[in-house]
DNA sequence: CTAATCTCAGGCGGACTGATATTC
DNA sequence: CGAATATCAGTCCGCCTGAGATTA
């Protein structure tokens, strides 16, 4: 991963393709936007990772962490973890592989449903947690190039995308239009 | 990759750990947006990768195709792609020799530069990729729940964490505000 | 019985490092 | 010479499919 280069285009790649579609084949806010959200998402990702990997961490890993934390007994059956986090089963089996082969969780026979297995963070895994934590606080996220105003507008404009992909049911709009 | 499941809970993952996050640690809405674009980039590359099967694309081939079709001449340096999409130069070598093998595309020697190595798009590969762009904008690029506004807002939103990350110089403001 | 949970084997796609040949 | 271009070998990561064991 490491930072992702800076390009130092004298142009906007992005535009440019957006001005050569409308050429092409019409209209191209959508494919702007689709390429924008990609090309953000490969930015951040490489940020986020290097800044991890001190604490020998990748944002996947320290996503499960911080959701265990969040947890009462710091423990969650690994079909939850998949839940929350909107990751394959097989997906959540490795990371929690990786995650206690580092001695951040260990994994724990679910006694409420024989089939289960709990995920629990271990002391250590809470110092990780927290120490990469400040790291990404201290950084903003690397999103510390924008304002509150605009954080809250983007998620709220990506929350739509994630109603239409039903991830959830759209927010109770009568709270904001009546009682 | 295949559709991204409709995950169907009853609350929305990233609000709820958002406010959990608030009480541990403070301030989230730079974690939440974060989390967003994570997550709005898994649900499109997944839909537009499901799409693109059909034709024996990903979006990344897709993206090396159109751009090509772009050229006035139909072939581009493989550096220069590497460029333009933003990609490892061994991501474009290993990019190029699948579509190479797809016969969508043939390297040719670089007249101009014998370091260098151009890709150029055969009539198939124009075929396919004229296919594949009915198919996609068809779909609105998977952002059909978006209108036009919005998608504008979205690509000047994303813009400045592109800027940010060096890709190319800010747009010039003084065309807004002045003369 | 079916359904859910998890694991393993294995493949694919993409991103990267490091080394190398070639050419400017 | 140093810088740029492309490739190759190999690693890593995440996502997926398919199969199978276990339990509700």
């Amino acid at each position: 991963m490491g930072v992702p280069k800076p390009l130092n285009l004298p142009f906007d790649p992005i535009e440019r393709a957006a001005d050569t579609w409308r050429v092409h084949f019409g209209p191209s806010s959508a494919m702007a936007a689709v390429t924008s959200i990609m090309r953000a998402h490969q930015i951040l990702l490489g940020q986020l990772d290097t800044l991890l990997r001190p604490h020998d961490l990748t944002f996947a890993r320290y996503e499960a962490l911080v959701l265990l934390t969040f947890s009462r007994t710091g423990s969650l059956a690994l079909s939850r973890i998949g839940e929350r986090l909107m990751v394959h089963p097989t997906s959540v089996t490795n990371t929690v592989d990786r995650l206690e082969r580092a001695g951040l969780v260990r994994r724990v026979r679910n006694p409420d449903d024989g089939r289960g297995i709990l995920a629990q963070i271990t002391e250590k895994g809470r110092e990780v947690v927290k120490r990469a934590t400040d790291d990404l606080m201290a950084a903003d996220f690397c999103l510390g190039m924008y304002g509150e105003p605009d954080l809250v507008h983007m998620f709220d404009l990506l929350r739509t995308i994630r109603v239409a992909a039903g991830d959830f049911p759209a927010p109770d709009e009568t709270a904001r239009s009546d009682a």
